[in-house]
DNA sequence: AATGCTTTATACT
DNA sequence: AGTATAAAGCATT
């Protein structure tokens, strides 16, 4: 995987991107922003996605994105027809999830042993943090990872940490590699917030929902808002699929991880889709 | 009491 | 019709 080492030029790209993606500047333009020749651009750019960085634009605009915004009643079928529990598909991969004890969330992760590691991924470094039953954190960094440590170890302040890589890098190879294995996450929040990480669960591989249709999801409509909030809470990138909801006029909405990395992980999944279609 | 990965209603170009 | 503001709504700190 060498698309890593582009990321942050990518990284700036998508920046402009994002600022501007309402109007569709054209490939010059961006181009122009990071310094680099419309040609070696549009290089590192479908090496880095898989596709060209024309397509990738046009899969995020507004039109696109809404066209493929799930309604609560169309999510509320599919979650029916696989199977209430069925779990989350990512990058054809599943992942089952569990949350945390009520006696564990009170007491901070008392009993937990957790295992972390700081690796490079396509959307930029990141941290992993796994434990016997499923990964509890996976954050995006753009600088020093060690912040993300140092969160981690105030989050769940009673729980035995341990840095093993190798752990780690194993899971990482497994979201980002091709190797078909099953993976776990373990959750932790407040019940309104597992609650919505639940239901982002159920946004398929490809598609969008809005904050209000998980808000309707949970029976409290006009929770959009806190529904917002709560996912903002979320702590595990790709496995809860934060990146799939979107502001329901087609916007992007915000990111807690970067609205550019919400855009290049839709568009990275989006070139995953054209480039292995079933 | 204030704040936020929203949404709607209203008021203006 | 598009775009800027205001206000409504709700869990969390």
């Amino acid at each position: 995987m060498k698309e890593e080492v582009n990321y942050n030029r990518i990284k700036s790209a998508l920046e402009f991107i994002a600022a501007n993606y309402k109007k569709q500047p054209g490939m010059n333009e961006i181009a122009e922003h990071i310094h680099l020749s419309e040609f070696h651009f549009q290089r590192i750019f479908k090496e880095w996605s898989g596709i060209t960085p024309k397509k990738f634009l046009r899969s995020i605009t507004f039109e696109e994105l809404k066209k493929n915004i799930e309604t609560t009643e169309n999510l509320a079928e599919l979650s029916e027809s696989t199977g209430l529990s069925s779990p989350s598909r990512i990058y054809d991969l599943f992942v089952d999830i569990e949350s945390v004890t009520p006696e564990e969330y009170k007491t901070k992760g008392k009993g937990i042993e957790i295992r972390y590691g700081i690796h490079e991924t396509p959307f930029g470094k990141c941290l992993l943090a796994n434990t016997k039953r499923g990964i509890c954190a996976l954050e995006f960094a753009d600088e020093e990872p060690a912040s993300l440590v140092q969160a981690l170890k105030e989050k769940w302040q009673n729980a035995t940490f341990e840095e093993n890589q190798h752990e780690t890098g194993a899971i990482i190879d497994t979201i980002f590699g091709n190797k078909k294995q099953p993976l776990k996450a373990l959750l932790y929040g407040t019940n309104f917030q597992v609650k919505v990480w639940e239901a982002l669960i159920k946004i398929p591989y490809g598609k969008f929902t809005s904050y209000s249709s998980v808000a309707e999801m949970l029976g409290r409509p006009n929770a959009s808002r806190a529904v917002g909030t709560a996912i903002g809470k979320n702590n595990i990138a790709l496995l809860i699929p934060c990146h799939r909801v979107i502001q329901q006029i087609g916007g992007i909405g915000g990111y807690k991880w970067g609205v550019e990395r919400k855009l290049a992980i839709i568009g990275y999944e989006k070139s995953m889709n054209e480039n292995k279609p079933k």
